[in-house]
DNA sequence: CCTACCGATCGGTAGG
DNA sequence: CCTACCGATCGGTAGG
């Protein structure tokens, strides 16, 4: 029985699989040594400490998220067309990205400020970034909603629910589901079924 | 500065007030006790444990979506008229009740068994009834989705995430933010605006 | 990468 | 409702 070389890499991994299963506050830092393989104190040879493990993992998430959704929407004109791919990579990324999705939503209030503020700031980014583009095709009379709030807020949280319920062995794979919900959030700014 | 007696239902209530903010193992009981302005060990006269606090806030709350969703649907037979009243009080709740939501999803995993078991069974029941109600429709001819399963899944945590961005000084009300989603909740199984 | 150990804090109890 | 206190566990450090 041997055992991986114990990396930077390999502990963010471990914490983030046990973030994601028991929160932040419910996970120990000798459970996730334990997962590894070794002692508690070998941990801070690769990391300083239990909230830089968590403030990493946000960070590199929310950061992603904001990177897919500029690849997706810059360059593209149309709001039917920005919001289709807005909500296929978003979809997407919490089907293939479950463990980041569910720490990012469960324990970013649980990172001391200033890092706190920061990553709610990015996550605000993303949230008005798609609200804007919901607002422009309504200005743009292209889709039909009440509230654009309302709207953005419900396609955001239906997509990220998505790593709530979502099995890699399941019958459905990440492209299907984003495809469907990408026609589900399409429905709700009022563009019938494409 | 007089304080208000202690009682069960005081311990609960703020238990649920910080549970949802911080919680439920980043909540610790002299942050409640403290909320209540008494010492940690006097808590113990009106709980018997911390566990048994999130029990119950847990039971409560499931114990209510069940009757509600009961109360919403049975004696109606016509699969839309079910799934836009099933809808509006599930909803509705998520506006309402708040905290108890947050609690639920986010802590009922730190259960122990078998309350954790019997909580997600409770769960499950009001999940499948929902599916139940889309499967009838589209049987019936009535909704047009390609999968139940993710149609169910969309509705209801678009329905659960109202908790999350839910303000009670904002500028639509529990009974607007149920109506609108429960319009965005019939496009999705393609029952376009009434 | 380990053993040994630190102060702090946790949930909970004794006993009034 | 309180003071006093319990064992257990927490994140983290010393020092090799």
């Amino acid at each position: 029985m041997t055992r991986a070389p114990l990396t930077g890499e390999s502990v963010l991994d471990a914490a983030l699989t046990l973030f994601a299963e028991r929160g932040y506050h419910g996970t120990a830092l000798s459970e996730i040594a334990a997962a590894l393989d070794v002692r508690t104190p070998s941990l801070y040879n690769h990391m300083r400490s239990k909230h830089e493990l968590l403030h990493t993992l946000v960070e590199r998430t929310v950061t992603g998220v904001l990177e897919d959704f500029h690849a997706a929407v810059d360059g593209r004109t149309d709001p039917l067309d920005r919001l289709h791919h807005a909500t296929l990579v978003y979809a997407r990324r919490h089907a293939t990205h479950r463990r980041e999705a569910i720490v990012v939503n469960r324990d970013t209030g649980s990172l001391d400020e200033p890092h706190r503020s920061a990553m709610q700031d990015l996550r605000r980014a993303h949230e008005h970034g798609l609200r804007e583009i919901i607002v422009d095709g309504v200005r743009a009379g292209r889709f039909a909603v009440d509230s654009p709030a309302l709207a953005s807020f419900a396609i955001r949280e239906m997509c990220v629910s998505i790593a709530r319920w979502f099995r890699d062995d399941g019958p459905v794979g990440p492209d299907q589901v984003a495809r469907e919900y990408t026609e589900f959030a399409l429905t709700i700014v009022g563009v019938g079924r494409v």
